[in-house]
DNA sequence: GTTGGCACTCGGTAGCATCGAGTGCCAGAT
DNA sequence: ATCTGGCACTCGATGCTACCGAGTGCCAAC
């Protein structure tokens, strides 16, 4: 496609104006290292780049800066780049000091992988819907108002307030308890959906009526999956873009926890571990790349770790960091 | 303290600064409605005013802006708001509304109030301290691994992944589980730390490695209040400044949750309900004001709802609007 | 005590010249 | 045939000046 000599102009193009977010013109290519041709060779490599689409300039002379194909470009062209010293000793100390619940794990590893990239950072767990119930509980919290506790495989947990609108025994709670831990151990919780009231001659018990409960309430309200996505180093885009408009729209999709992991699944599921611009399919992040990784536990995907910045960002940095920090949590999660 | 007229100059600077952001000079203070007296009065009232410390000029020859002592005049001198008809609307309908786990209402609420007031919105449950354990159950996620699950009497949910070294039956297991229960059913789950394991001669027993390793866990991490906090609207503060430094660092304490918990528990502690500049006590937040309110439940104070934006906030509209929304948050979760 | 009038201040904006980083192109060197 | 140095040109950024106008403080008159 490019030639080595333009593939070198490009490259140098990106570089710097991921380094200085100004407009790099044919001199500073021309001393960049790796470039030994004149700055005049480089004016007539870099007019062509732009006419096959890979740099664009602001206004007539002034220097060029990279379009999402020269940023793709640059991006494909990169081989597996690999952390500096500093940065993978602050990952592994970070996860071996790692302590406390997944989802505090979870929310720190934004913080950890924002902190490396200097952009926000997001990250995904499973999706509810693939646990299997582990056991189910009701517990009474007043006389009519009972909390459905179902412990997952994974160690997730999901609880239900339930109003009921008669108070109902212990008995009829115990006997509710075991009849949906019956029908729902070892089946993902929307198998819910499936558990039959007995239809009794005498009309509904008690234990119906916990049971249907229970029921309606995961119907009105269905698992989302939006409290398994923590974002994290949010500030950082402040300081990302000139206009104020373009921050503020950012930071608002950023505060949308379903449109994040939709965002990143879609993402994920074109096969791409980094979006530029349109890329991502989201209007308002025409300016910004996402870079991501899956991290595995004991061999299977469960998650997404990723990192969203402007578009002009560390793709090096931010690739190598994305990489090992869901390598590390996948171990981490493997291990206990 | 300020005469009648004073007080209505000020009120009038306090209130088109709100509005417009820009320095108010005299002219517009005597055309504002319920100032009878002409520009020349207003502007000795005004030099008096700023001798006195409740307003100040940036720059000689340019109009006034409140003091941070001004705005505690303002704010003090307010007679309870109320919110206008459509927002209150907005209010009622939410709650009637409402659904899903208290976390996920009290994470909507804050978009509520930060959709009220244009700034971004706090919400902070119960502390966990005072919730008593209800039931304790532990369940074998693989064979050396143990989730522990606490039901709270507040319908929370306390769990902690435990590594035990070896394998432990599950006989002992529940075992330790009756263990735990008797010990915690009733307190809160600090009291842990309590439980004693019983010296046996023959040595530890797998129920003691079990109750120990719980402890340990505890005593490692632990509980701390931060994912008790829900911040919304944070995209909110990007244009509320226009020192990017300023934006970036406010939004720096809102991704702290430990921070802002501290925050609004001490200015609720000094019994302000609004805290302005330098009360909230935090040195990157001089430039906003921070308004709050406690909603209880049963009678007993649980939480608090809170607003955060520029010094130069709406205030009546502020205070209407968490008032009412901790109100009704009180009352909705009474109620179930 | 209040008010209109007045001189004064000073940030903001518009106009203008200048500067310089950058470009495209061409003619000569390799 | 390609690269390069040179050159004329473009155009945003910077700095200067003049000016406008919102606003002030003060004073004399009502």
């Amino acid at each position: 496609m490019l030639d080595e000599r333009k593939a070198s102009i490009l490259r140098a193009v990106v570089e710097e104006y991921i380094q200085t977010a100004q407009p790099v013109g044919s001199g500073h290519v021309a001393n960049a290292p790796g470039i030994t041709v004149s700055s005049a060779t480089v004016r007539n490599e870099m007019a062509a780049l732009e006419g096959e689409g890979y740099l664009t300039q602001p206004h007539t002379s002034a220097g060029r800066i990279p379009t999402e194909k020269g940023y793709r470009e640059f991006v494909d062209a990169l081989s597996a780049p690999s952390l500096d010293r500093s940065a993978a000793q602050k990952v592994k100390s970070f996860f071996d000091q790692a302590h406390g619940e997944i989802e505090q794990m979870l929310a720190d590893t934004t913080r950890l992988l924002a902190g490396l990239t200097d952009s926000a950072a997001v990250v995904v767990g499973p999706p509810r819907e693939v646990a299997r119930v582990k056991t189910v509980q009701l517990v009474s919290l007043t006389p009519s108002l009972v909390l459905f506790v179902a412990v997952m495989g994974n160690g997730s947990i999901e609880k239900r307030t339930i109003e009921l609108g008669i108070s109902v025994s212990e008995d009829g709670l115990h006997r509710g308890a075991s009849l949906l831990s019956e029908a729902l151990v070892g089946q993902p919780i929307s198998a819910l959906s499936l558990v039959g009231s007995a239809v009794h001659a005498e009309g509904p018990t008690e234990v119906d009526l916990v049971v249907s409960a229970v029921r309606e309430a995961f119907r009105v309200a269905p698992l989302d999956d939006s409290d398994h996505v923590f974002v994290g180093g949010a500030s950082q885009m402040v300081s990302a873009f000139d206009a104020v408009e373009t921050v503020r729209s950012v930071l608002t999709i950023l505060e949308q926890q379903l449109v994040v992991v939709t965002l990143l699944r879609d993402v994920m599921d074109r096969g791409l571990n980094v979006a530029i611009g349109s890329e991502t399919g989201m209007q308002p992040l025409e300016q910004c790349a996402l870079v991501v990784a899956p991290y595995t536990v004991d061999g299977e995907q469960v998650g997404t770790v990723g990192v969203l910045g402007p578009a002009r960002m560390n793709y090096p940095q931010a690739l190598a960091a994305v990489a090992v920090v869901g390598k590390r949590l996948g171990n981490r999660l493997s291990e206990g």
